[in-house]
DNA sequence: CATATATGTCAATAGTACTGACCTATTATC
DNA sequence: GATAATAGGTCAGTACTATTGACATATATG
């Protein structure tokens, strides 16, 4: 194997460590969410709702990049369920402000606490060092104007 | 914070690093397929295909975990339009290899590069120790079962 | 021959997502 | 105050991905 070949596996290893490891990561997930009647969208809505109370439906947006009407169509079957409250920005009545009801915030520890299992076993069994490798490549592949969006760096 | 707090803060920001990478890397491809009237489940066949040449049917959904159905759809497309080429097992003539054709192969050329782009930035960017910790943490994400499936460790 | 395996296919259903158009509130600007 | 601009919601139509369960065919194995 010449470099310009050994260059390529070890892009491709990446590619195939990625689709592995995001197929796993939500697979419990998806189980779960399948008894509630609802998908990966929901999730992520409830996830980052619960991450950002009081986030705007644009801001929400941002963070999904999918379309205003495939994330009303989820935020609707979650009001309607009783999972997220969606109150008028006291200042700026246009904006619907977003936050997740003691229903929703149990179900997203549920969801959470397989996926925290799994990463934190892979954490455990890679070091600390490993830890900051991950999280360095991970930050490079995300667009530059999203790297801002993961706390606490 | 204290240590529960900062655990599940540090959990959290590799599950948004995940989703965001994850998101980013799939963005540019996506785009690109749906030149070609093709969405993920395709690409995906595509490039299993083409990184392992003569994989039976089977082989392919012990990778890309859905079912026999949703798979023989998008493999029906893809033979349809001479992306791939179904070719009974000589020796068990119930079993059909798969192999890609020079079309596919452009075409998975095309998909990867964008792909490769945004990984080799990230790894040139986080230097040879992290790319290993990466890979350390994403392997340790992966079911162990599929941790062989990736090449050259 | 009976059974198991590998694959393909039918029908029905559901979740996610898109485009493009259109509508209502509310706020900002001239 | 009239006119934009912004935030959000909704309609119709379409497409891709995926599921379950049933059934069919070809081939291989005991």
């Amino acid at each position: 194997m010449n470099q310009i070949e050994a260059a390529e596996e070890e892009l491709r290893q990446a590619m195939e460590l990625l689709f592995f490891a995001y197929r796993d990561f939500t697979a419990e997930a998806d189980a779960i969410l399948a008894e509630y009647g609802m998908g990966r969208a929901h999730h992520r809505a409830i996830y980052f709702v619960g991450r950002n109370p009081a986030i705007t439906v644009n801001g929400l947006l941002a963070i999904l990049k999918i379309t205003k009407q495939s994330l009303s169509r989820v935020l609707a079957q979650l009001v309607e369920e009783g999972f997220v409250v969606r109150r008028a920005d006291p200042g700026d009545r246009r904006r619907r402000r977003l936050y997740l009801t003691a229903k929703a915030a149990a179900l997203e520890g549920r969801l959470s606490e397989t996926q925290f299992k799994r990463i934190a076993g892979a954490y455990a069994g890679a070091g600390p060092e490993a830890v900051k490798g991950f999280r360095a490549v991970l930050r490079g592949i995300i667009g530059e104007e999203d790297r801002g969006r993961i706390g606490g760096e």
